[in-house]
DNA sequence: AGCACGCCGACT
DNA sequence: GTCGGCGTGCTC
């Protein structure tokens, strides 16, 4: 007799889903969460195709039971395999990460106390109280305790005598209806043209792609705003989804949104609570929650009807999963857009080369906001040459920015100092021997870090106690702290201003969403006349009495030499640039730099991010890299060098012949040895025609890495260590 | 990813 | 003589 087939993706590392049978009466649909018996244990799954049929080969196991869970939609589940086979990865990979919010533990329903109307045998003065507290509010057992000022035994003891009954409440699943009836912040012309154009676009239906760019401080913000009202507006069901690079910048996004719409989004990323991850991942497959405010695995929410992806700060390299699964979020944006039939909107000041090409060919809309927001001017940039006037042995401050600072604080306007390095120094080492500290089994410096007394390893964690004697030549007192980090330079800072209110900002100082919250709000408020900070600080914070941004090392993201060093630099420091002087106060930004003439520094002091682009695109075009090539990276690391290196060779060998591809390697991977673990690479470079992901799926198949040899794939790399 | 099966060191 | 270390391989 025939029965139903199911495949069944389950959230692992296999190569596709496995086949099991329907159970009589189980009614399978795709998109179904059920339990499956895999090996000795049951594991959620989704179903992804039914059949008819018997299994054919192999006696399948059958489905344990269907799960009273939202089913996926079919087009999250279209997702899923998509970007597994851009990824080269499997699709139980991305699934993982899709049902992480399904997974999570629901909020424990809420007990309140209520009266049953019948009256106490013996009204003490202590159940009077309690009385006349139900009646006035719905309150748990133990607050209602402590709202009558009674022992818990009393109120027990009247529940026990039926008087009082304590019924459990459900947490609410749904969000609260954005109010569309509002109206938005009043734009200015610019704002507005951009607006009316993403409206068109959205008007238009299905997918599209706009690259909303503007300078930083032109207001982007309200623009997709309007955007987002629009997308909801236009239809009832339309979900939205706004992704930003970083936690750090969700409650800013979040605020503005809840002034703009009068209740809060549903917010995802991976500090929020299980029962919040739950309740917003059901609120989203239900259709119970309409705008989501998130971090990059927002993007894999099953969505019930997605209409708009808004992708915040689209440069970002935080956009870019680099373990696990990895992945591109701004990619993937738009791949879920053509998927889902949405709208995309690409925001930044700095877009990346790839969307500018994109832009520029016509592929995306592009919408440029040219004003900025109540500003009259730009800062003025000036670059700083550390050659001609160098800080003092020791020092990271140049006399010229140091001066400023004094000007600055004179005048009881804001500093921030940019620095792009936590801790004290990057370096250590030891002035009799010469050994530098590292992580043990890591090739990577460990950093000192004043605050608590230790060195760290950036890399894996690892720290200890700074030692008192070289554990090389055991020299007492020898060991050094080589290179500044913002702690060195706040001292600097404090040194030179004793007055002054100095603080720092760095993801070692400030770890938690409410610090962050706290420190910014100091900022804003002015209580803070000198802030030391990396790029945690630098990006999207409007801070009105900032009037002057000294980058401290302005050379420091392009000593890798990577493929995106000019890029990234440029993007980080026109966004760091961008902070000063934004309300009614002209403002400047000092670069010190050991390198004044090069294309990246004279475009950031002209302001001209046009010519740096188009220079940049053309040494691109001329090498076929991105964006007019393709990138993967193999990264092959194993524990013993001599079978690595053997792999390695033989992998080479295997690599498939294809025009329009050329690979290159085996290298050692700059990082040659993390955790214990020798790492070489492949870099393969690819026209755009060719199909990369196919490519390295078929390279993939021809090998099998054997012990504890693991070959990672990524396929346009942002990372190249 | 788990979890079991399978070959080499420190214990009752 | 075993208990257990985790390296290797499979899971419809």
């Amino acid at each position: 007799m025939t029965r139903r087939i199911a495949s069944i993706l389950l959230p692992m590392p296999l190569p596709e889903a496995f086949d099991y049978e329907e159970p009589e009466g189980m009614d399978l649909m795709v998109g179904d969460q059920v339990a499956a018996p895999l090996g000795p244990r049951l594991l959620r799954g989704v179903v992804t195709a039914l059949r008819d049929g018997t299994g054919g080969n192999r006696p399948l196991k059958v489905v344990d039971s269907k799960l009273d869970d939202p089913p996926l939609p079919q087009r999250a589940i279209d997702f899923i395999q998509w970007a597994a086979r851009y990824s080269v990865d499997s699709p139980g990979s991305p699934l993982a990460i899709t049902l992480r919010g399904a997974r999570a533990q629901k909020a424990k329903p809420e007990k309140v106390v209520e009266a049953t109307g019948a009256a106490p045998a013996r009204p003490t003065a202590a159940r009077t109280k309690v009385l006349e507290t139900v009646a006035a509010q719905r309150l748990s057992p133990p607050d209602l305790a402590r709202a009558a000022g009674v022992s818990s035994g009393v109120i027990k003891g009247l529940v026990d005598e039926g008087v009082l009954a304590v019924r459990l409440i459900e947490a609410p699943v749904a969000f609260d209806p954005p109010d569309l009836a509002r109206e938005g912040h009043p734009l200015n012309p610019s704002q507005d043209a951009a607006a009316k154009a993403l409206v068109s676009m959205i008007g238009e239906g299905g997918f599209n792609v706009a690259l909303l760019d503007g300078v930083t401080g032109s207001g982007k913000t309200e623009v997709y705003l309007e955007a987002v009202a629009a997308a909801l507006a236009a239809d009832p069901d339309a979900q939205v989804l706004i992704l930003l690079p970083e936690i750090a910048l969700t409650q800013a996004v979040i605020a503005r949104v809840a002034a703009r719409f009068g209740s809060a989004p549903a917010e995802w990323h991976s500090d929020i609570t299980p029962p919040a991850r739950r309740r917003v991942w059901e609120a989203v497959a239900t259709n119970q929650c309409r705008i989501v405010i998130g971090a990059r695995s927002a993007l894999f929410l099953p969505f019930a009807k997605l209409a708009l992806i808004v992708v915040d700060e689209e440069h970002d390299a935080s956009y870019k999963q680099e373990e696990g699964f990895i992945y591109q979020a701004r990619d993937l944006a738009v791949a879920r857009g053509k998927i889902e039939e949405a709208a995309v909107i690409l925001a930044s000041a700095t877009p990346s080369l790839e969307s500018l090409r994109n832009a520029e060919t016509g592929r995306y809309r592009w919408l440029r906001l040219t004003s900025r927001h109540g500003v009259a001017v730009l800062p003025d940039i000036t670059l700083v040459d550390m050659r001609e006037t160098p800080p003092d042995t020791g020092r990271w401050l140049s006399p010229p920015l140091v001066k400023a600072m004094g000007e600055t604080w004179a005048r009881g306007e804001q500093t921030l100092l940019f620095l792009n390095r936590r801790g004290y120094a990057p370096l250590v080492l030891c002035k009799a021997c010469g050994e530098r500290m590292t992580s043990p089994d890591t090739d990577s410096w460990l950093v000192e870090h004043r605050y608590s007394g230790r060195l760290v390893c950036h890399l894996t964690g690892f720290s200890m106690p700074k030692p008192l004697a070289c554990p090389h030549c055991g020299a007492k007192d020898s060991l050094t702290s080589i290179g500044p980090g913002v702690e060195r330079v706040e001292e600097e800072a404090r040194g030179l201003f004793p007055d002054a209110r100095i603080a720092i900002f760095s993801s070692d100082t400030v770890w938690d969403a409410r610090e962050a919250k706290r420190l910014i709000q100091a900022m804003e408020e002015g209580q803070i006349d000198i802030l030391v900070a990396t790029q945690a600080a630098a990006k999207g914070h409007n801070f009105p009495g900032l009037t002057l941004v000294g980058v401290v090392d302005a050379d420091l993201g392009l000593r890798g030499g990577d493929l995106r060093a000019a890029e990234r630099t440029y993007q980080l420091l026109a966004q760091a640039t961008g902070r000063a002087g934004r309300k009614d106060r002209p403002g400047r930004a000092m670069l010190q730099t050991y390198a004044p003439e090069h294309p990246v520094m004279q475009a950031l002091k002209a302001q001209d991010r046009d010519a740096f682009t188009t220079a940049e695109l053309e040494e691109r075009e001329i090498a076929g890299l991105p964006p007019y090539g393709r990138l993967a990276a193999l990264i092959v690391s194993g524990p013993d060098a001599v079978q690595l290196e053997a792999f390695v060779e033989r992998m080479a060998q295997t690599a498939p012949n294809a025009e329009g591809v050329a690979v290159y390697g085996p290298a050692d991977a700059p990082l040659g040895l993390i955790r214990g673990r020798r790492r070489k690479r492949f870099l393969i470079r690819a026209d755009r025609t060719v199909d990369l992901s196919a490519y390295l799926a078929a390279w993939r198949a021809r090998f099998r890495p054997p012990g504890m040899i693991r070959v990672a794939i990524d396929v346009d790399p942002y990372s190249f260590l």
